[in-house]
DNA sequence: AGCACGCCGACT
DNA sequence: GTCGGCGTGCTC
């Protein structure tokens, strides 16, 4: 692995060598796998550099900004003509050297290009794309004879002056309008012109300077004393000198909000000291981060056990091996953390703290701030455009005021950190850091360790319940293994109990969803005013409906799926595609009105909840109860200060969330996840009901873990029972060895996708066979996924087991080659193929 | 990713 | 005959 400062002399600008340059190869914000050559014309000779934005023409009409990647003098060979650089946008890289490093291995690991990283690290306002602007030429008189579609269109430009072509082919309901703007611009009816925008504007405020005439300390008393008669005018100026020059740090401006509200004084009496020039004012840049901090700053003490961790991740980190900190639900990582953060601050270092989901970023950084006030700062794509610019700029360089600690979700990892000292991947287990769609697929954990050793930084992966991955990198001595054994101020793990539903359900004992012993501890938690919390990992009131007659089911229309009912929308929609439509009142095939409910989800549960329990105040924390921007923060809220009784949600609840008075936990049907057809289902449904459970227990009462299940001797329910991660560690991993499952063997997926079955399967095939040539038995498929069509795209998946040695890369490489070979195969051109590596 | 070009079937 | 669909190839 390469590190900063091997990287450094290869790029020029960063020497003291000023030679000129003739060309610049540029990565364009395209998912196209070359870097592209344009000539640097002789008035950018002394600005451009490596790591800055220039406006680039690509094609006969679009611009971007592309990334310079490299400077140099050796004319590309091929029979094209090369063009100019058009402008340069900045005049400092706006990329960190050693994300250029991390971008080069991200392409070799994940099989993407240069531009998909590109794309995805950079805050858009900081990816220019020209949009293509038609206006109406107003010297153009409309001719009678002139075809409809052409004089509507331009109708329509002349009453909105310009329009781009999405619009215009929106306008006149085509595909593609370009055939008619053509005609136009062929009669000189219309005007076209390529825009480029820069949408980053710097916030401005306006500032209050004294006027250059009063430079003097004469000057300022003879105006002064020629405000005699203008008290007021006296007065504020008095008190703006008091609050600039004369303040005892001796500023030159003031914000005009501030001298306003801090003196009391009108703007009419401010008006009149611009006027007679005694003031002046400007508008200057300030910052949209929020990079103040009020409350009181305090680092609490560690426990034993917890400074124990701290030495030992301290020990470990000395030899530059990441650390796999295992630590049980509430045993106090983040304080453990919070230590770490507070050395690196110290010595003046870059911290990056990765969660699995925004929404945890929020209690998170209130936790953060308690120790570090303003120094800690969010970072994620829910951000708006201009603060992540500013983020973004923040991280890159080092200013008076900045975050040094930056909290967010995966992508996070892809800022431009110049000084990085550690890493935290908090919840590392969590399969929310893998990047699914689009291109780069990259799992942010395993980028956070690449990262961390580019920059020689520190790297602690923490979980309640770690990945087999991580697991096994301890095992083979990659990681370091740091355990935190006990929960934090005596609170006990909870007791964890498994309820036969299907015996319950035998004896007629179930009480609607629940087992007799949830029941009753539900009920007795509430006489004890203590709180609940339900899981069940699956939104809506029932994942389908069927005809009781015939047994019809209502699937989507674009999808392979049956459509889920809400009963609070009164309609059944599609998971994956949000098709919607109203609940079926008979069934289309035999007319039976008998429409049954299958199988339940949380607003089933919800429901009810609240006839078994009338008086308990009940909420339901997923997906939909949480659409609002702050929905999540007021249900979390709302919980903690027991406004709410029984929290009924899906995997949000498992979610590193902590509680004080939750006393029952109840896991409604684990079958649903021990019978999910993936070879990780036993870790993950291991991970998630041993998540789930740490939410239960109090300090000095033992909490209470109810797991519904209709296979009570399931080995993995009595390993979650018995607290046994090592005994289902060990036995899954025999499996993944025998099988060549991760972690002994990585796998790529590979997907296709077409409109057309037939076409999609003759594809799938023609890989298949190519890849069976090169990897034989480790090739499998192609087979459909659990759904085999989304909005109407079919698709298939390939996988295939690579072994974990030095010829990995050569491997992928080689399925990137066939993937292009296939694609390159007549009428393949419209098959969507790309390969996922390391999939979850 | 866009976009242009060329080839084919379905229509005024 | 031409319009517009799709398939193919190219972009410094």
């Amino acid at each position: 692995m390469a590190t900063v400062a091997a990287f450094l002399p290869k790029n020029c600008e960063v020497c003291t060598i000023m030679s000129e340059h003739l060309y610049a190869d540029v990565i364009l914000p395209l998912p196209l796998g070359d870097l592209f050559t344009y000539r640097i014309p002789p008035a950018f000779q002394s600005t451009i550099k490596v790591g800055v934005r220039v406006v680039v023409q690509f094609g006969a009409r679009k611009f971007y900004s592309a990334l310079v990647y490299k400077l140099h003098n050796n004319m590309p060979g091929g029979s094209f003509d090369l063009k100019d650089i058009d402008a340069i946008l900045d005049q400092q890289p706006v990329i960190a050297p050693a994300q250029i490093i991390l971008w080069e291995w991200m392409v070799g690991y994940y099989c993407c290009t240069l531009g998909e990283v590109y794309k995805a690290a950079l805050p858009s306002a900081l990816k220019l794309e020209s949009q293509t602007k038609v206006s109406f030429n107003p010297n153009f008189e409309i001719p009678e004879d002139l075809p409809g579609e052409e004089e509507a269109l331009l109708l329509m430009l002349r009453g909105h002056g310009q329009a781009n072509i999405q619009s215009i082919n929106k306008f006149l309901g085509k595909k593609s309008a370009l055939p008619v703007i053509k005609l136009l611009l062929e009669k000189n009816a219309v005007l076209i012109e390529e825009k480029i925008e820069e949408n980053y504007a710097a916030k401005l405020q306006p500032f209050l300077f004294l006027h250059p005439k009063l430079g003097t300390e004469q000057a300022i008393g003879e105006a002064l004393a020629s405000l005699q008669k203008a008290k007021k005018q006296a007065q504020l100026l008095e008190f703006f000198l008091s609050e600039t020059l004369y303040h005892p740090e001796q500023k030159a401006q003031i914000a005009k909000k501030e001298l306003l509200e801090k003196s009391g004084i009108s703007e009419g009496v401010l008006r009149a000291l611009l006027d007679k020039e005694y003031l002046h004012l400007q508008e200057i840049e300030v910052g949209r981060l929020d990079l103040s901090y009020e409350g009181e700053q305090r680092i609490f003490d560690l426990s034993e056990a917890q400074n124990q961790a701290l030495a030992a991740i301290g020990e470990a980190t000395a030899q530059a091996k990441p650390v796999l900190f295992h630590g049980v639900t509430s045993s106090g990582k983040t304080e453990v953390y919070i230590k770490l953060i507070e050395e690196q601050l110290k010595q003046g270092k870059q911290v990056l703290y990765l969660v699995p989901e925004i929404g945890l970023t929020t209690q998170l950084i209130n936790r953060l701030k308690r120790a570090f006030g303003a120094q800690a700062g969010i970072y994620h794509s829910r951000f708006n455009d201009s603060e992540r610019v500013e983020i973004w700029m923040n991280t890159l360089h080092e200013r008076e005021q900045s975050f040094r600690i930056i909290v967010g979700a995966r992508s996070a990892a892809l800022l431009p950190f110049r000084n990085l000292g550690l890493i935290i991947v908090d919840e590392e287990h969590e399969n929310s850091y893998k990047q699914f769609d689009p291109s780069p697929r990259y799992n942010a954990r395993d980028v956070a360790v690449v990262l961390a050793q580019i920059h020689r930084a520190a790297v602690v992966l923490g979980s309640a319940t770690p990945s087999f991955e991580s697991y096994f990198n301890v095992k083979t001595g990659k990681y370091a293994l740091v355990e935190l054994t006990q929960r934090y101020q005596n609170i006990s793990l909870p007791e964890i109990r498994i309820a036969d539903v299907r015996q319950a359900t035998k004896r007629k004992q179930m009480k609607s969803l629940l087992t007799p012993d949830l029941f009753e501890s539900i009920e007795k938690a509430l006489q004890n005013d203590e709180q609940v919390i339900l899981f069940q990992n699956r939104r809506g009131f029932a994942p389908y409906l069927q005809c009781g007659t015939c047994g019809w089911i209502p699937k989507c229309t674009n999808c392979d799926v049956s459509l889920t009912y809400h009963k609070n929308m009164g309609a059944v929609t599609c998971h994956y595609c949000g098709h919607t439509q109203t609940m079926p009142a008979n069934c289309p095939e035999c007319h039976s009105t008998e429409i049954k409910t299958r199988g339940f989800g949380t607003e089933k549960i919800e429901e009810e909840l609240s006839i078994l329990y009338p008086d308990a105040r009940i909420a339901r924390m997923d997906m939909d109860s949480t659409r609002g921007k702050k929905a999540y923060e007021r249900l979390i809220y709302q919980f903690e200060s027991k406004q709410i009784d029984i929290l009924v949600g899906t995997q949000m609840v498992t979610k590193g969330l902590d509680f004080d008075h939750v006393s029952v936990v109840g896991i409604l049907n684990a079958d649903q996840l021990l019978n999910y057809p993936d070879f990780r289902a036993f870790e993950r449904s291991y991970q998630l009901i041993a998540q789930v459970s740490g939410r239960a227990g109090r300090k000095n009462k033992q909490g209470l873990v109810i797991i519904q299940t209709s296979q009570p001797e399931h080995p993995v329910l009595l390993d979650v029972v018995a607290n046994d991660f090592t005994r289902l560690f060990n036995i899954q991993m025999n499996e993944r060895k025998m099988f060549k499952y991760p972690p002994y063997f990585r796998l790529a997926k590979v997907v296709l996708k077409h409109k057309s079955r037939e076409r999609l399967n003759m594809g799938a095939n023609q890989l298949a066979i190519r890849l069976r040539k090169l990897f034989g038995f480790k090739v499998l498929g192609p087979e459909y996924p659990l759904v085999s069509r989304i909005q109407n795209w079919y698709q298939k998946e390939i996988w295939i087991k690579l072994e974990r040695d030095q010829k990995l890369g050569h491997s992928k490489q080689q399925i990137m080659d066939e993937i292009k070979a296939v694609r390159a195969l007549p009428n393949n051109s419209s098959l969507l193929v790309y390969a996922d590596i390391d999939p979850m």
